[in-house]
DNA sequence: TCAATAAATCAATATATCTTGATATTGAAG
DNA sequence: CTTCAATATCAAGATATATTGATTTATTGA
């Protein structure tokens, strides 16, 4: 039951709901682009990450101080099921604004 | 977005869960009935109910004064996995008291 | 019409979750 | 070893959700 509760009230919040579409269209992406692109305050993002990541829908790649999150793959049933569901809610994302890259990342 | 969230709210509470899977278990039971059951004042209950209802896993058939709830059927693709997923779960539920059957409701 | 029962709603409080700003941790570079 | 950048965690206040007891609504039967 705690497990299920955990996967569940990790969908239920339309911050993280938004950030699992925005992870499924462009693949894995550091904090810090998620921070430009969305323009939330770091503390706010790293927990709502952390929430999905405990909730089972993300994995971590540590590259020296860097984060890259994405999707975990394979997802179980049930929160592929989930995913496929936020797919189809067409959401309205923000551009990526990908600071990793271009190396301006001083956040 | 706000259906979604709306689902997905209405799984996100222990109790509600419990009543998923004990109506799943028992088919359509009246208020009382579960009120009895799981010993869980009227007014709690009824708002428990009525979250699952407009989260789309529950309909209402009313019978004069009682209603009846059970899960609706069909129920889509995501929400049914749900409750599959709430099946697996093995949850520990309380006996059935049918009291809408001995005559005895007076709650 | 009136009284009684089942269920729904309301208002107040209790509890949990989210947001923010500040601080701590970790790794890389000098 | 010191500094700095990226991320994580913490503590406080703000917001949302759950619980309770009281009240309301709807229906049945006298």
């Amino acid at each position: 039951m705690e497990n299920f509760l955990e996967t569940i009230s990790a969908l239920n919040d339309e911050t993280r709901v938004k950030l699992l579409a925005f992870l499924d269209q462009h693949g894995a992406l550091c904090v810090c682009d998620m921070q430009s692109s969305f323009g939330m305050i770091q503390s706010r993002l790293s927990r709502h990450l952390k929430i999905l990541k405990d909730g089972g829908f993300l994995r971590v790649d540590r590259c020296g101080t860097w984060a890259y999150y994405s999707i975990r793959s394979p997802l179980d049933r049930f929160r592929s099921e989930a995913l496929a569901e936020i797919r189809c809610l067409g959401i309205e994302l923000p551009p990526l604004i990908k600071l990793s890259e271009t190396g301006d990342c001083k956040l």
